[in-house]
DNA sequence: AAGTGGTCTAGACCACCGG
DNA sequence: CGGTGGTCTAGACCACTTA
């Protein structure tokens, strides 16, 4: 503990030569977390180090692991509780299972939910979603096709397509069986943590086969929703055509 | 730069007391610089006192309203600038003036806008939008349709509704005049600042006379897309009910 | 050089949780 | 009770802007 600067070798920022980065320490120290994230160090639903544990494992004052953590609170990687620690944020809780689902009914009476798995085969990457997965083409990916319904009402048909080196061994069945929503799985069963995503959204007009499984009339109005997730490094792991019938429901978004 | 004039008291948070209300001291500030914020003590695009001015004139430390600035700032209510200070968001600015569209081209390629107001009136407010508006069945409202055209291509059709008691002497004549975006307008001619909005989102097929402005066929899929705009102390100040062609645009957003 | 926000530290104390 | 995160302070120094 000196005064002025950290005796450490945790590298005060190296300000002096004509490198042209400067990160702030706990920006560095964020990277770190995040690597052991990324590494599974820490599982999801687990609690991390207590921050005075952390701080004394790189070297630096308490405010600044405060800091990093902060940060990663914020963006849902991590989630505190006070008294209790910090803990790795997942998607097997109640409150955040339908963290990525922005589709809400008008009125706000709450549904049952049923999701059914029409098809599930590994096919080679088409052209635009292996770009969109960062996959060579004709990599494998695993496609599927479901049908989410709200009190018997089919209302999303998603098609997915994810890594197929990633996600060896996922089936129709393993998906019905383990009746847990697909990210909570993708987690417990692959080990893959969805921290973010992108969407682009337009609509369009019901062809007749998704008239058909969402039982409308061909050409009816649907919102189709296009998503990319990310897992830690922004790594894209999954791309996901959702049509949203939007009869009785919305999605709703935040501006700020 | 004032002097004085501060009525102010520092209060060390109460908390003794068995009194349930317990907030920490930065939050405290946080509402008092909100209060001021409202009240326009700082107009859109102007400094705020520095940190060390704002610390003595509320009695904490500097690291205090640090924490109550950086939440402002994390709402984009301000904006920090490191060397030259802090300043009050507005919607008057290159980067930030599409803050609220979220329609983008599906090719990166940017494009030239123009707006045209098709109508300006004042009417008694329907029911509906009153009820989002916070006003009394009846009371007036300034009611406006514009359409939005991206090189030559219409493509947004908006209804918009604002309070008529705020918004007075709003006409399309002074719209056209100053070609400054809404958002912008209504800082500098009316003292309103747009800080927060929630949108919901549809698929609808467009109406004859929709499809008629927009130059598509009637039936054919457009976004629908209701947002109601809010100023300071999250009071609704607009309504807009906008109706998106995308064929060539998607709308975007970020989930996490 | 002076003034702003940005980083980092060290220490005190508070609120909440669990055993 | 001890351990966790949460708040608050005071002070040092750094980075960026402006003059």
């Amino acid at each position: 503990m000196s005064e002025s600067t950290h005796p450490d070798r945790g590298h005060v920022p190296d300000r002096s030569a004509g490198s042209a980065a400067f990160s702030p320490l706990y920006q560095q120290i964020k990277g770190l977390l995040l690597q052991s994230l990324d590494r599974g160090e820490w599982k999801p639903g687990e609690a991390i180090p207590s921050e005075l544990d952390l701080a004394a494992r790189f070297q630096v004052s308490q405010g600044t692991v405060r800091k990093a953590i902060d940060e990663l609170a914020a963006d849902n990687l991590l989630v505190r509780r006070q008294g209790k620690g910090t803990f790795v944020a997942t998607h097997h809780e109640a409150n955040v299972r339908f963290r990525f689902l922005r589709l809400t009914p008008d009125d706000a009476r709450q549904r049952g939910s049923a999701s059914q798995v029409l098809d599930c085969r590994r096919v080679k990457a088409p052209a635009d979603i292996a770009a969109l997965l960062d996959l060579r083409n004709g990599e494998a990916v695993v496609s599927l096709r479901r049908l989410l319904s709200f009190e018997d009402t089919p209302t999303i048909l998603d098609d997915i397509w994810l890594p197929g080196a990633v996600f060896k061994g996922l089936t129709a069945e393993s998906m019905q069986r383990l009746r847990s929503p697909l990210y909570a799985l993708f987690e417990s069963e692959f080990g893959v943590s969805m921290v973010r995503a992108d969407e682009k959204i337009k609509a369009v007009a019901a062809s007749d086969e998704q008239a058909q499984l969402l039982r409308i009339e061909p050409g009816a109005p649907l919102l189709r929703v296009e998503r990319v997730s990310y897992t830690y490094g922004d790594r894209p792991m999954e791309v996901r055509r959702g049509l949203y019938l939007t009869e009785q429901f919305h999605y709703r978004n935040s501006l700020n």
